[in-house]
DNA sequence: ATGAGTGTATAGTATTTACGACACATGACA
DNA sequence: TGTCATGTGTCGTAAATACTATACACTCAT
């Protein structure tokens, strides 16, 4: 169903084509899991692995954590936490921003980073 | 550790006082789950229910199903979705409005909201 | 031909999640 | 003094989550 084990397989063999040392036995040692394990990871035998693993494979691989989270149907737990401290405004927030394009979601990035009148001042 | 219980309780026993059919055997049965179970989740004697559970017990006591949701230690599954879309835009979005306090969070909601610049034009 | 490294097949498991079933004690009411 | 509704205590459990352990077959260099 999801793409994230051929992905992370993928992401590997390229990696490996410079390194050796992205087989899939040292990967899974350098991650902290079973090779067997990884091995049905990547062939999509069982779901995407739980968020620590999921990170440190991120890591391992060289690509952003949120990504690779969101491949294995994950949202970071620090993010829910943030969420859930304000679940209304950022429900509709996230709510109306369902539709809009990726470029509209990054001015909204944009204009918050920004704009210094969003952040609490430290002083 | 969690407030869940306690304002569940709380809030059903508001609504007792004008309705006896908020009684906690009525609402279980409304709801859809054993009474045991719902004086279990009351007194926090079991973790917080399921996101469907919660939902369904949001709607019976009139409150916000994602404020709910947040104290029952979770976030919507549509707004999980929704962030798996454009997972790093979203999570730097979601990380620089951590420290912002409510009424930013508003403001930004509000832009969003009014500017139809960042939703997709139908037409 | 053997030892090292590769990926994989099979089987099993501890823990968590999300409840249900049933019996019980209490108090009010007729 | 039954009976009706209330909340609760105890026990059990199906399904999902997140893996480990072991053994196997293959390839390649020595």
């Amino acid at each position: 169903m999801t793409r994230f084990g051929s992905t992370v397989r993928e992401l590997r063999e390229q990696l490996r084509q410079d390194d050796p040392r992205f087989s899939l036995r040292q990967v899974a040692q350098r991650v902290g899991i079973e090779p067997a394990y990884l091995s049905k990871i990547e062939r999509g035998d069982v779901a995407p692995p739980s968020e620590a693993t999921t990170g440190r494979l991120a890591e391992e691989l060289g690509v952003d954590r949120d990504w690779l989270l969101a491949l294995a149907g994950k949202v970071s737990s620090d993010l829910q936490e943030i969420i859930r401290r304000h679940p209304e405004s950022f429900a509709e927030l996230i709510r109306k921003l369902k539709e809009a394009p990726e470029d509209a979601i990054l001015r909204v990035v944009r204009e918050v980073r920004d704009g210094e009148r969003y952040v609490a001042h430290p002083g």
